[in-house]
DNA sequence: AGCAGGTGAGTGACCGGTCACATGCGCTCC
DNA sequence: GGAGCGCATGTGACCGGTCACTCACCTGCT
């Protein structure tokens, strides 16, 4: 099933099947229809190796992500595939193993050709590691914690969150609520650098003139968040932890309940992402939503724009916004 | 940067280059070497759209799924996913709209080719939809919610985890309790049948001789459990509701909560999926853990076997289990 | 009438691989 | 020592499209 068979269906040359298919100028109406129509009854479809090998734009690209069951990552990959599936781009998946180095040639051989554009979805280490990997001659755009600073990664385009901001509004919020510092459980660092997260978390207590607790490192998961915790929470001086996303937060406030610590009577608990789950745990999370899918239709429209700059330039993203709910709360705990 | 230039540095035709990259046998050790150094020294990789335009199989998928935001179809694309990577598959994916019919030209648009495989995830109205606009020469699997009795659509490969089973279980468990009956707050179906996990509510009510009370007709989100639940729980007689997701159960904790009633003592709540924050809710979500990354592999070892039926078959998912946590308890009611 | 210019359609080469087949060489074996 | 064979390698055609070019024909102008 190939254009010259539609041709001789429709007593045409190939080549006016191929103009008619890209919508080219120049090809009479009646002869149009008749191309037409032949496709439609031999239910033609181009075949995209063929067009794309005879130079045609490939619109295609390759979104390189860890762990898709988290919230962040799933929810940017659903804004990529969003944006390029209106732009007409095919969107292709790799998962990066969360506890793996990303291997060279393995990478390689998933993109479908030299200079296949990329997304790579950087949140973690695996990411920011593949996205140094990346062969030079790839369009690629990643989707990252914070924005290097002089790093040989800053050659490529970048775009993020403003997860700075997020976690000071969110620090900010809570010392507002009366608590003397606020406690942060950390993800884990993608990159030797200090986490932005951390940096607003630490703005937002200077800019109170608050103590500055050492931050605890912690994980992804809820489970992670909740062994972290119970150090925490046995800690009476311990009023407000900040927890790097929204299943951690879920694990410390079960901590906070088993160790007897009500909330937000006795403690605060904030998160971030705002999950679909966080206005149902009990009590209901104050968390800072971040635009993940907006995160990630701007990276498509960054790769689209790299590789056509005459495309439109991507919207913006929405600001990370504070949803106060129920888990801060004013300060009443037992001691200072 | 193609197989020719490799093969002008590394002294040899351009087939021989073909012969090393594919691994055939009767190449010289020496000349194998020495194509393998060009390879490296020049980074050439293959390009995926010629080998595939010049018959080679594809070797690549593409998924049709909606919404990945939600737990079962997310972790059924990682299953995909892992299975395709480690059987080096490319995997595209397309999401369907949720609220969309889905159009069949813009489908097809989105296959490679004609003859390009498709896993489609097929647990609700739009995925089932998209499986029938499929063309008949695509070689496809469904991840569906049930087995189709005699339907067109009974010609495609499917697998499904057993929800019959799983939804009986948690009726049985609710009903060993000592709850007269149990109600079911319904999934929205995704075909015009009646849906296996109400069959297997249903199963387990009569084998216990209780009373059958009509399903609720629900959505996906927390939010519609809560919203269809606030009716549900302040009926007293109402002492244990089956969720069909654990985020509907979710919802529904809420509004028992908002409505005094006491989760386990007053009502008992159990959900589908377990999904990594239900240990983690208030109480702990008694639910009934579903195999979904199993469910995935297993839809790309049939895809794989339909492709090539010396594929070695796919190994069985895991049996829906139930995990019994704190949400649900022994009937304590107010009345009967 | 003669010619420039535009329109609709066709021809051949090519993209970067693979396949089927041809070839050259060294070996065994009668 | 030549036939027969297997191994290592090279040659030409082809996959299904696109591109650059050519060509036939019609129109309108001088």
């Amino acid at each position: 099933m190939t254009i010259r068979d539609v041709a001789r269906v429709a007593g045409v040359s190939y080549q006016t099947v191929s103009r008619v298919i890209n919508g080219h100028a120049s090809v009479a109406d009646a002869t149009r229809r008749r191309v037409e129509d032949a496709i439609d009854s031999l239910g033609f479809r181009p075949n995209r190796a063929a067009r794309e090998l005879a130079g045609k734009a490939a619109r295609s690209l390759t979104v390189l992500t860890s762990d898709t069951s988290l919230y962040g990552a799933a929810s940017t990959l659903r804004g990529i595939e969003e944006a390029a599936r209106t732009a007409c781009f095919a969107v292709a998946v790799t998962v990066l193993d969360r506890h793996a180095v990303p291997d060279r040639d393995e990478l390689r051989t998933r993109l479908a050709r030299p200079g296949e554009p990329v997304v790579v979805i950087a949140f973690d280490a695996p990411g920011v590691h593949a996205l140094r990997l990346l062969p030079a001659d790839t369009p690629v755009v990643a989707a990252i914690e914070r924005p290097s600073d002089g790093e040989a990664v800053s050659t490529r385009s970048q775009a993020w969150l403003d997860d700075r901001i997020a976690a000071a509004r969110a620090t900010r919020h809570l010392l507002g609520l009366g608590h003397r510092t606020v406690h942060y459980l950390a993800l884990p660092s993608s990159t030797a650098q200090v986490a932005q997260r951390t940096l607003g978390w630490l703005d937002g207590l200077r800019a109170a003139g608050a103590p500055e607790p050492p931050e605890v490192e912690g994980g992804w998961t809820p489970r992670t968040g909740y062994l972290a915790a119970r150090e925490l929470v046995a800690n009476p001086s311990v009023t407000a932890v900040l927890c790097g996303n929204d299943d951690v937060a879920a694990g410390v406030m079960r901590a906070a309940r088993e160790a007897g610590r009500h909330i937000p009577g006795d403690l605060s608990v904030a998160g971030f992402d705002d999950v679909p789950l966080a206005a149902f745990l009990a009590p209901a999370l104050t968390t800072v939503r971040l635009d993940f899918e907006g995160l990630g239709r701007t990276c498509f429209g960054l790769l689209h724009r790299l590789l056509d700059p005459s495309a439109p330039a991507p919207d913006p993203c929405d600001e990370p916004a504070l949803v106060v709910r129920e888990s801060t709360g004013p300060r009443r705990g037992t001691s200072g």
